[in-house]
DNA sequence: ATTTAATAGACGATCGGTCGTATACTTTTG
DNA sequence: CAAAAGTATACGACCGATCGTCTATTAAAT
């Protein structure tokens, strides 16, 4: 999630040492990341990440037209990055698909503890500040969401078929509680500073799926 | 949750027509509310407050030091105003206790409904924010979810004793179930702007506590 | 010579916060 | 009891910092 920023001189850049046009979008996108998962959009200024990055101000608009096409390519960013990791976990087929889930939560939460819980989900974040946030930007949350969700609900059909949970869990419905539930529990883990919440969640959400 | 205001001439207002010091305030608080229960603290200035409540700067400073201090009266407010707004459903002895949390769920889709699912919960929010606000906040806002959780808790109690959930659900553990659950599903229905994900959940937590 | 990638720096708006001053009520004092 | 002193509330101009954005310019590539 971060990338190496390199010190420019001013004007185009000669091609030979440049690694490409893609350095510079990639060191914003990187530092954004890593600003959006912990403060959100509206709080995190250009001029922090243009800091962090070394990029300078005017090459900003250069790469995008605006903070809000920023915005949009950080959310399919993220988008791919989580379902990537998600993927990794849930397609593991030494274990049983519940399992598999079980794998995702506590990878979330090493991940969440290797950030001392100050790093939440980017997704979950900006859909909270969705009222100061550019309308544009509700479909592409939701898109992610039913991405997200859409996996999820494979593996709950897999467990369901393979006789590990109750026949008359919906496993679209489950996913889309599982969603609505692990945000909820991501925020709170941010602000206990604890992995707590996410094991709480995680454990009832399986118990529900168990006992249908 | 709205106060109205008057046109104030300057100086020190005549005690006759005024209904006292607790007017600036209580029209700085009201407004204070629905602008961060719909966009959190970054993202609210104190022009657009004072805009709305028509209050001039000059003024907010005498009732607070500073932006910090008067997010935690809204803080505070918000607290109250929810635990009220709580306890009248769950204290509804013409309901058996289940059926209480449940009248919390219906009031709080309405209340959601109102506003078109552009309000959330305050609290949830600044938890998401948390990354962004002052540290003190930290307490405050989970002192908070420790009595909402209470609230809770005490009624699952009695449904425990009732029978009317199974023996062996934690009620304290099932109350924080519920507020982590909770607060994900008011972000994601302010982000569907739809109630669906609060019934959705609440339909799953009855379920996990009928079910044990 | 023209085009294009990249940068520097300034722009107006808004941010949270301060200050001097106007007015009304309360307390102290002679 | 009246005048003076002190306090409470209101007002809006102003401050430096930062916000997102834009224009002019430089230098490499073609």
């Amino acid at each position: 999630m971060n990338t190496v920023p390199v010190k420019r001189k001013r004007g185009r850049p000669p091609k030979s040492q440049n690694t490409g046009y893609q350095d510079t979008r990639q060191a914003l996108i990187g530092v954004g990341l890593a600003a959006l998962t912990e403060k959100g959009y509206s709080y995190t200024g250009l001029d922090e990440i243009l800091r962090q990055a070394k990029v300078p101000k005017g090459s900003f608009y250069h790469y995008f037209d605006n903070k809000e096409a920023f915005g949009k390519a950080l959310i399919e960013a993220y988008g791919r990055f989580f379902a990537n990791k998600l993927e990794r976990s849930l397609t593991d087929n030494t274990l049983p698909p519940l399992e598999r889930i079980r794998a995702f939560v506590e990878g979330a939460k090493a991940g969440m503890e290797k950030f001392d819980f100050r790093r939440g989900c980017l997704i979950g974040n900006m859909g909270q500040e969705m009222a100061a946030l550019p309308e544009s930007f509700r479909n592409l949350l939701r898109e992610v969401f039913r991405d997200w969700e859409a996996r999820i609900a494979r593996v709950l059909e897999e467990a369901r078929q393979a006789g590990d949970i109750s026949e008359d869990v919906v496993p679209e419905q489950m996913a889309q509680f599982f969603w609505i539930g692990w945000e909820g529990a991501v925020l709170r883990a941010k602000l206990d500073q604890s992995p707590q919440p996410l094991e709480q969640f995680a454990d009832g959400f399986m118990a529900l799926v168990r006992g249908g």
